[in-house]
Parts: C-alpha cells; structure tokens; sequence
DNA sequence: GTCTATACACTGATAGAC
DNA sequence: GTCTATCAGTGTATAGAC
C-alpha cells in the first residue's frame, strides 16, 4: 500500500465533506479544519478548490468508462453483461464512497472539465442502452422501454454509495447477489 | 386554478434554480434576476432563504407522508400497496419535479425544519420496510433483505423526477405500468 | 509545510426613498 | 412593491515570515 501523499488526503477529506454538505457549500476554511491545518496552508498542496473537484469527479467517472469499455469487449450474453455492470458499481461504489456522492450531485460545479464530464457519462449511459437493446432484440429481457429499463436499474446502481456506508455488516458478495436477483428479475423475460 | 401569489412564484422559480445548481449554490442575487427584480425586494415576501426551502421541502414532505398514510389504511395485498406507492411517487415527482431536487439533495440544509424533514423520513421508510417485511411473511414476495428490496425500489422512485422533464413526451400512465412491471417483477415470487 | 495578515469580491439581509 | 445604498460577515486565494 502506497504511503498516502498529504494532496491526496487532502482530496479524501474533501470527498467526505462533499458528501455530508455538498461543494458549495465546503469552505475552504472547513477543508483546513478538518486537516487540523490553516486554509491558507492548503494551497500548498492543491491550486483551488475547483481543482479538488475535478480530481474527485474525473477520476472515478474514468473508472466506470474503463470498466464499461471492458464489460463490452466480452462475448457474454446481454444478461451476463448487466451483471457485470452490476459489479462493477458494487466495487466502485464501495471503493469510493465519499466521492460518489460529489459525482453524483456535485458535477454541474465542474467548469474546465464539465464537458468531458458529460461527454463520458453521455457515452456510459449510450453503452448501457445499447446492452439493453441488444437484449429485446435477442429476446433475452422483456420488450419495455429501454430508456425506463436503464433508468430504473441505473439510478439504484447510482445509489449505492448512500447505502452501502450504512450497513457496515453488508457483505459486499451478497449485495452483488441480491441487486442481481432483484435489478435482472425485473427486466428478464 | 387559484392564482399564484408573488411568494407561490419566488418559491416555484427558487425550486427550479435549486435544481439546478442546489440550494448551497443559488444567490439572492440569483433567484432576483430570474424573477426580474432586485435581491432586495424578495425580502418583501419572503423572510430568508431559509424559509424558501423549508417552504419546498417540508411541502413535498407532507404529500408523502400523506399518501403512505392512506396506502397503510387499505386493505389491499402488499403488491398492490407496492403499486399504489409507485402510482404515488409518479404524481407527486410529476407534479413537483423541481422541488423533489431539493428534498433529495438539500434536505441537510435545512435549519430549523431538519428534525422534523428526517422524522417524516425515517417514518416513510419504516412503513415501506413493514409492507415489505408483511409480503414476504405472506409469501407473496421473494425472501430476500427487505432493506435492499427497499433501497432499490425507493430510489429508482426517488430519482423520478431527474427523468421524468427530459421525456417530453412520456405518457405518466405508460410509465406509471413500465415501472409497475419492472420494480414488482424483481421482488414477486 | 504551516503560519499570520490581508486582499477584495460576494453573501444574506436591512433601512428608507419613491 | 420595487428601488438604491449599504452593512457585517464570509468566500477563495495570495504574499511573505518562520
């Protein structure tokens, strides 16, 4: 494990403070507070506040593009590849809980980055209905709006980082199984 | 249809840019020039920018509230319940699209109003949880953690709003039976 | 790497004229 | 009911000492 870099720390303890209150309405000086430092003494290790944002957003949404470009790339049936879309929010949520939420909620305060923000989840959510599509074609899941089909499973997969914190017994293994019984069970034919 | 006071209006436009960029984010400067006057003569109908969005909030609050209180009253099985829920959430995201952003993303703002925000919540979610827990005793649902049957369904119904506007042309009852057919499909037996 | 001091634009809100 | 003028507080960020 790679010692943690103070700029990192930094990124972290914002993440969690984006989640609790949203960017906006993160002062820098609460950022400091939190590192038991002086707002000032920040700007040492990071250019802006808008820069900690970009890290934060960027990266992950790089993570889903990555995983969506190898979920596509296999030969499994459209079923096959829902479940694995599945899993992968189950691991990245779990894996970044405090900057999901900002992913979620806090991407219009994005300025510089906003349009590559939006280009990648733009070309995610065309991916995904793509999969959808290709499975009424084949017949494996119902024939129902794929636009609903892809809202209702995405928006609970976009979810998960409210819940999983909450549940500190999850195990993460048996939420993967019970979202897939749940989230496929709704759409298979 | 009663006409909309002045004080109706600033809340209606305050929801729309809340929306848009969360509570945390909108000036009264801002909600003054989409209203075409000066931030100063909002102060004319409104108290604070706080009472704004208790105003949103805490009324969206109520009308769930309400409406599960009159779902629990029926004697209907718990699927139906289920389908009444849904048929609810519909109406009410529909109806308030963009006061439901503020409710699901500025909730911790709130001051005064926030004990009693997270009382109608916490108390909306257990009786979801108790319809729930009631079909899977009765058989009716299949036998897996009511609190990730919960979280599915509840938040794909939460997030209604972020997709009902960008579909012009959806027909609320196609989408109202789509939902049906997908959210009860995953948890019947 | 952290501090104090500070710049200066912007925030919610009020007073009082019209 | 809206305006101009204004206030006190807070926002991000920088300069320079240690």
């Amino acid at each position: 494990m790679k010692q943690e870099t103070r700029q990192e720390e930094i990124i972290r303890v914002a993440a969690k403070l984006f989640k609790e209150k949203g960017y906006s309405a993160v002062t820098m000086r609460d950022l400091a507070t939190a590192m038991n430092i002086k707002a000032a003494s920040l700007y040492n290790h990071i250019n802006s506040k808008q820069d900690i944002l970009e890290s934060i957003i960027i990266s992950i949404a790089e993570k889903f593009t990555v995983g969506m470009t190898s979920v596509l790339a296999s030969n499994a049936t459209c079923i096959e590849k829902l479940k694995e879309i599945i899993a992968l929010h189950v691991e990245i949520s779990s894996q970044n809980i405090y900057g999901m939420a900002a992913l979620n909620h806090d991407w219009m305060h994005l300025e510089s980055q906003l349009n590559h923000y939006k280009k990648l989840r733009s070309d995610y959510e065309n991916d995904f209905k793509t999969i959808l599509i290709e499975g009424v074609n084949s017949g494996e899941i119902i024939d129902i709006k794929p636009d609903v089909m892809m809202f209702s499973i995405l928006t609970t997969l976009r979810s998960l980082y409210l819940w999983i914190p909450k549940k500190e017994d999850v195990n993460l293994k048996e939420l993967t199984n019970n979202l897939n019984e749940i989230l496929i069970k709704g759409v298979v034919k």
